[in-house]
DNA sequence: AATGCTATTATTAGCGT
DNA sequence: AACGCTAATAATAGCAT
């Protein structure tokens, strides 16, 4: 797997199979090796070369027949219980990848969002080219972030009840402190005005406009006509 | 394998044996799959958890069955031909790693006959601090040095035939051009005074110097006493 | 107990000899 | 053909949940 990612299919060019065969039986005796001393289990691995009819094996003589024995003396309903094959391994391998990818979906949406929020409070886009199914998830976002705001700004006009002192020299920074995830507010204010991100003059300046009012109100629906 | 270097023995903490075990079966089948897709050859393996008699088994039933089939029917002989203990394995690998071991004192050596020389060019040690031992080793690095130089001083005095010109800007280097390894007296000559290598100024100087000159002397000999 | 995460170690594909 | 090397990918020990 290395220097290139390489394809899980048979490998043609017999030179290169025979190398990959050397390699692979060995890290995989070694694995067999590990597993059975580190966990204290039986376990053996038989694996048949092309054209050659003795396997290589692992495992003392004694100790491979005895697995092997005892594989044997199962019914042979139990034998092929617990066995694993190509099919059942990819079923498994697949349903986590599918878990993956929807954790990794709605990450994305709450991303894909908050760029649009970004794009609507500087302009950059305005409300009404947003698409009618963002709406809903847009407005959810920031009635977030404007109750992790009124929250703070609670927190902090309140008389300290532990207080512990700001030096007037450092910058106040206010994040969004629940666990929410990647979505937090997350927002600087920073009373040096030559800062580039959002402080609260720009906040302000936003607030008395309509655009910004607009996306207050849940209740507000765009224009169904395409401009 | 990772966050710490783990030792190969019997994981004595039941819950970490049973997270291990499972990690490293899903990786053994894995590992099985593969090489029996890639080299397109038959192989198996077998694991038995503590106290289940059921094995965990790699391949589908059909394929496990026949690859047992195949072994059983060998004659014992045969079957235990190819086996592959652990002690087995232990010495070849212990064969492997004395190579190795050989070639890296090999490589030791060199350096500390590097850093001998050093140390006596630079004054830091005396000559006639040496063990007895080490005199021969650095003879034949010096030599092997000066004989370098003197190349390299012949192939740049006489009149270029294949002129690559060098611009005026440009410091000249100067290394050991042949393949010894790490050896090699890879010297910086340049006409920057400000380095702080070895330069020409330098070599110069040290071979009006009697230590310089004792240690061309192959035929010299250390005093015998201990200091 | 089982799973996700991730800093580390381990394995190995493609070369070069 | 079988080995050594090394840049890459893969496996996984110890945590956190």
């Amino acid at each position: 797997m290395p220097r290139q990612k390489v394809k899980l299919a048979w490998i043609a060019k017999v030179a290169d199979r025979k190398t990959s065969f050397r390699k692979r039986k060995n890290g995989l005796m070694k694995k067999v090796s590990e597993l059975s001393t580190l966990c204290g289990v039986d376990a053996c691995a038989i694996v048949y070369k092309r054209n050659d009819p003795v396997p290589d094996i692992w495992h003392s003589p004694s100790e491979a027949y005895r697995v092997l024995m005892r594989f044997k003396s199962l019914p042979r309903y139990e034998q092929t219980k617990h066995m694993f094959d190509q099919e059942v391994y990819l079923k498994r391998r697949l349903a986590k990848q599918k878990e993956k990818l929807k954790r990794e979906e709605i990450l994305n949406r709450e991303k894909e969002v908050k760029l649009l929020m970004y794009q609507s409070l500087t302009g950059a886009k305005g409300l009404h080219e947003l698409r009618t199914e963002d709406f809903g998830d847009l407005v959810r976002l920031i009635e977030k972030n404007v109750k992790e705001v009124e929250e703070k700004i609670e927190a902090y006009s309140r008389p300290p009840t532990a207080p512990q002192l700001l030096t007037s020299n450092e910058p106040m920074h206010i994040d969004g402190g629940d666990g929410g995830g990647d979505n937090t507010l997350n927002m600087t204010i920073d009373d040096d005005g030559d800062n580039n991100g959002l402080d609260m003059t720009t906040i302000e300046a936003l607030m008395t406009q309509e655009r910004f009012m607009e996306m207050m109100i849940p209740t507000y629906q765009p224009p169904t006509g395409d401009d």
